[in-house]
This record gives structure tokens, C-alpha cells and sequence, in this order.
DNA sequence: GCCGTTTTCGGCCCGACTGTTTTCAGTCG
């Protein structure tokens, strides 16, 4: 069993233990092991085997054996029996907004009630109202969620979630008595996907500012309006689609902006520690202040919490206590890329395979970012739904490649491919053919469905290829549409290592793969990364950004992502890594 | 269920808002 999955098993534990109207800090417990097996670095079946699992933190005895369990065997007969124990509807219920492992629970002890069907049969008859802590209002209110599951709860990708914050945020600021403002949460950490849009602001004056808020045009519905805080159901069309969105707005005074800043921020486990790390210092840290009954440490901004905290400034992509807490307090906090490093990019495509624009405008597109070179690297001849290149046409592309790099000034075409991973690990192409690009991007684009060993070994033998320069799209997965496919990443990483290859950040936001706790890992192995856009249009190579992002929160600094080197430095690794085994 | 310079018990982050109460429990973040 992969770290996910034992994570799933370990939440699911935890709320089926809430419906039971367990211990809330017991329920706790396996949330919070959930998250720590899910973060931690690694292979976990040899940490099990090791016996070293009780060492970490989070997980004591108890939970211990559970987990090995659930590695060793694949299930785990504890789980199995509470799943029995409880109807599976219920579990359902708890993602209606106002419903809670304890209302949940009542509804199903007083009415039976165990699927949204019975729910809403209960509450359209009234009997929910009848009920004791609930009422006409709470009755309404989960009619209301019923009918509008389908839009909320759900999450929601970074690049539509994005301009929707944006959208709200800059009405915002155009309010009257609008001191300082700025989107919070997962957002502000650039998660690669959102559940809820966290706005704050300062003002001397609150009100104001919630009656106008609440009646942005992009208001759907008022959830709940407050002097501080109101909360709202705001839509807005991006690139066609219409996102729909929980969005929170909290106003403060101006001199509690920084701690309410870092608050909303978050994530919650890193604020747990910064509270901790208060508490150890005589100090309470809430979204208001620093202080206790005698003092308040005045702080102006972030920076001045986390001096006052004995800690640098930590960025907002790294607060996940991950480590971040203790890497601050020996000062070796990564200086981390950024948008303004990225000099060229390796992985796009053109009309020669799935791609809408020539070689040459791409470059130009490329030259207007204010960057060196373009990788070209269409697909392979395998892939014929994607209009995969035969060897004839890749010659002819090398030859368009050189006529145009003759003539173009500024920008340089570099000569790639993204090449199939076969079935077998086997590339697409002639290893003669191959000799003749550049740098070759090997991807899997095919059988997703291989047993996970399969799978493992079909790209580990891609990447003992001496031909191959990097891996693309590590996982295949499309975010919130389909999982990646079962590999083990570990392993992959490991062998990156060995053979001196390179991974791929693919920074379409539909994937952001690899993921950011694996880019992190992958820095520590000492495996260079590249962020790409894999770009069909001149437009999609904007899409960097975003791969920057994961390269953020994966601790990356410039020096650990190959695509900030400049043209000269990028072709005379290329040419060395050629000669390379 | 975890944890320990209060180490085998008794804490575990904490405030805003809502709805149902008449002083507070539940939910949410």
C-alpha cells in the first residue's frame, strides 16, 4: 500500500470515528497521522520494515501497528469493521455545509437518517426542525446545501480559483477606508488546488465594507454576514468555464493586518507551531496579536512575527510544517526560484505534432518573455492521436530548426523531443535518431492501467537510457479529473539520482505533476528539475508560473531548477549529458 | 490516540458566527 492510500485509510478512520461521537482529540489523532504518512520522506514499507515508524511524530504505538498493517497486508480488519458499522450515506452527509460529525450524528440516531435521499425526504416533511438543537433555519439551510452539492465543497483548481480571487480583491480595494488587503489561504500558498478564497482586509471601519461586499456582482448568495466576517458564494466565468466558490472576508484593524495576515494564511499546522513556539515564550499568537497579560510585541508586518519568533521570514508556499520551522531556526531556509529566474523552457509542442502554432512564433512568444531559448519537443511516432512525428518529419523539423535559428536574433531553438515510453521502457524512436536531438523528454502516454512494479520498472528502464535527458509528467495524473497512474515515485527519484537524469515539473495546471512533496524530495536526492509548460499555443507558455509555484513550495531554489541557467550553460550540459551514461 | 524540562495523567489552538437556546453547542477555518 503507496502513502496515499494509507493516509485515506487513516482519515477515513478518523471520521468514522467522529459519526461514533468519538473523542474529538482521539479523531484527531488519525487526521493528523493521515497527514504525516502522506508528507513523509521516503519509501514507507521500509520505514515499516525498519521498525522505525514509532519514531515519528504523530504516530505512537497504536497507530503504528495500524499502519504496518495496512502496509504489510493491504487492509485492515479495525477498518473494515467500523466501515460495517456505519451506513456509507452518512459519511456523505458531513460534506453539507452545517452538518458535523455530531448533527450527522443525531439526525441518523433520532430519524434513521443515513443517505442524502432520507435527508431530504426528512427535511422536506419538516421533521428535521421537530428535532432537539435543530430548527426551521438548519433545516433550510440543508436543503440549500443539497441542492447546491454540485458547486460547492468542491475544489477547485489554482488558475480558475486565481482570477476569481483576483476579481473579488481588486473591487475590494477600491472600497473606501480600504487600509491593506490580500488574498489568504491555500491560495496565498499556491496550492495547486483551492477550496475556499480567503480575503483580508484592514479598515478602522468594518461595516462599510461587508454591506459592499456581499453585493459584489459576483455574488451568488449571502452564506453569513457578521461585523468582522461574511462569507459568500461568489461566481465568476474563467477561459469559458463558470467557477463557483466559497469566498471568506474578514476585515481588522490595521495594526492586528500582519497577525491576521499569517493567521489566515496558514496552513493550520504550521500556525499550530508558531503558536506552540508563542506559548514557549511567555506569548499568546492569534490573529490579533502577539502578547500576554502584561505585554504586546508590536509588529508591523510578517517579518517582524517571525523575529519576534526567533525565526526568518518564512515564505508563505513553505508554511506546512514541513519542516520549515526548524530549517528557520538554523538559518537554512532555501532561497527560493522565482518567476524572474526561468530563462527558457524545454517541454512544447507545435503544428508539426498536437500543437496550434508554428516553430517559429512560439520562439517569438518565447523572446517576448524575455527568455533565451525554446525546447521544442514534439511527440513521438507513437502517439498518432496526437499527430506524433514520423522520422522523416523530425528530420524535416531539424531542418526548419536550423534555417530559422540562422535567422532569428535573440532567442535560440533548441532541439527536442518528447519521446513515448513504451510498454516495455523501450524509447520511440532510433537510438541513431534519437543521437540527433538535443535533449529528449521521455513520457508515458500510454497503458496507464500497468500493476504498479510494471509500471515502476517500464520508466526506471526509460531512464537508464543514455539518450534520455528528463522525465515528463511524472505521474500522468489530471488534477481533480483522474489520478495519476500507480507508480513508485521513490524509486523513479532514485534512479533519476543514479543515472543523472532530470525531472520534469509539467506546469499546466491541470497536472502540476510532479507533485510539490515529491519535487522537495527529489532536491534532497540531488535530482535537477525542470519546469516546463509543456505549451500547445503561445499563450500556454505564460503557464510557467505556475510550475514555478510547485517548485516554490517544493523548497527549489534557482540553482536546483535547470531552466534559470542561461544559453550557453544550458547547450554545453545538454552536449556533456550526451556523452553521459 | 499522542505526548512528556509538570513523563503514565491530563492536556491537546482558538475565535467568529449561527441557530437554538435563555447560556451554549456545533461548525468552520
Amino acid at each position: 500500500m503507496s502513502k496515499d492510500e494509507v493516509a485515506d485509510a487513516l482519515d477515513e478512520i478518523g471520521t468514522l470515528l467522529e459519526l461514533k461521537g468519538e473523542n474529538a482529540f482521539r479523531t484527531n489523532a488519525y487526521h493528523n497521522a493521515a497527514r504525516v504518512v502522506q508528507q513523509l520522506p521516503g519509501d514507507l514499507k521500509q520505514l515499516v520494515a525498519d521498525g522505525k515508524l514509532g519514531a515519528v511524530r504523530g504516530i505512537g504505538e497504536a497507530l503504528s501497528l495500524k499502519i504496518t498493517t495496512l502496509v504489510t497486508t493491504g487492509k485492515l480488519p479495525y477498518l473494515e469493521d467500523l466501515r460495517a458499522s456505519i451506513p456509507a450515506g452518512m459519511v456523505e452527509l458531513l460534506r453539507l455545509p452545517g452538518l458535523g460529525p455530531k448533527k450527522v450524528k443525531a439526525l441518523h440516531d433520532l430519524l434513521g437518517i443515513d443517505s442524502i435521499e432520507k435527508l431530504k425526504a426528512a427535511c422536506e416533511s419538516g421533521q428535521v426542525a421537530k428535532q432537539k438543537g435543530f430548527g426551521a433555519k438548519t433545516q433550510d439551510k440543508i436543503l440549500e446545501g443539497i441542492r447546491f452539492r454540485d458547486q460547492v465543497g468542491h475544489r477547485v483548481r489554482i488558475d480558475y480559483a486565481l482570477p476569481l480571487g483576483t476579481a473579488l480583491l481588486e473591487q475590494i480595494r477600491g472600497f473606501p477606508g480600504v487600509i491593506r488587503s490580500e488574498l489568504c489561504g491555500s491560495l496565498r500558498r499556491r496550492k495547486e488546488t483551492v477550496a475556499d478564497l480567503d480575503i483580508l482586509v484592514s479598515s478602522a471601519d468594518a461595516q462599510p465594507i461587508m454591506d459592499r461586499f456581499v453585493k459584489l456582482p459576483e455574488v451568488l448568495q449571502v452564506l453569513g454576514q457578521g461585523p468582522t466576517k461574511s462569507s459568500v458564494l461568489a461566481a465568476l466565468h474563467v477561459h469559458g468555464t463558470k467557477v463557483t466558490m466559497q469566498a471568506d472576508l474578514r476585515v481588522v484593524e490595521d495594526d492586528q493586518f500582519p497577525f491576521a495576515l499569517h493567521y489566515f494564511t496558514g496552513s493550520k499546522e504550521h500556525n499550530i507551531r508558531m503558536r506552540q513556539r508563542a506559548i514557549d515564550r511567555g506569548l499568546t499568537l492569534n490573529e490579533y496579536a502577539l502578547a500576554n497579560d502584561s505585554r504586546s510585541v508590536p509588529c508591523k508586518t510578517e517579518e517582524d512575527i517571525f523575529a519576534a519568533l526567533g525565526l526568518p521570514y518564512i515564505e508563505p508556499e513553505l508554511r506546512e510544517d514541513t519542516g520549515e520551522i526548524e530549517a528557520g531556526e538554523v538559518k537554512k531556509l532555501p532561497a527560493l526560484v522565482a518567476d524572474r529566474d526561468i530563462r527558457g523552457v524545454f517541454h512544447n509542442h507545435t503544428t508539426y505534432s498536437d500543437g496550434v502554432a508554428s516553430l517559429e512564433d512560439m520562439a517569438l512568444a518565447c523572446k517576448k518573455l524575455g527568455w533565451e531559448y525554446f525546447g521544442v519537443a514534439d511527440h513521438s511516432q507513437s502517439l498518432t492521436i496526437a499527430r506524433g512525428l514520423p522520422p522523416g518529419a523530425v528530420r524535416k523539423q531539424w531542418a526548419e530548426i536550423d534555417r530559422l535559428n540562422a535567422q532569428l536574433s535573440g532567442v535560440r531553438i533548441i532541439k527536442g523531443s518528447e519521446v513515448d515510453i513504451l510498454e516495455d521502457g523501450s524509447l520511440d524512436y532510433s537510438d541513431e535518431l534519437l543521437a540527433g536531438f538535443d535533449y529528449v523528454v521521455a513520457s508515458v502516454h500510454s497503458l496507464f492501467n500497468m500493476p504498479e512494479a510494471d509500471m515502476t520498472a517500464r520508466v526506471c528502464k526509460a531512464l537508464s537510457h543514455p539518450a534520455v535527458t528528463m522525465l515528463g509528467h511524472a505521474t500522468g495524473r489530471l488534477l481533480l479529473k483522474r489520478e495519476g497512474y500507480k507508480i513508485n515515485l521513490d524509486e523513479v527519484i532514485k534512479t533519476a539520482a543514479t543515472f543523472g537524469k532530470m525531472i520534469e515539473i509539467n506546469a499546466q495546471p491541470s497536472r502540476l505533476d510532479l507533485d510539490w512533496k515529491y519535487v522537495k524530495q527529489a532536491r534532497a536526492m540531488g535530482v535537477p528539475i525542470v519546469i516546463n509548460p509543456d505549451a500547445h499555443s503561445p499563450w500556454e507558455l505564460g503557464l510557467y508560473t505556475f510550475g514555478v509555484q510547485v517548485a516554490r513550495r517544493g523548497w527549489l531554489t534557482k540553482d536546483d531548477v535547470f531552466n534559470t541557467r542561461g544559453l550557453d550553460d544550458v547547450m554545453k550540459e545538454l552536449a556533456r549529458r550526451k556523452g553521459v551514461k
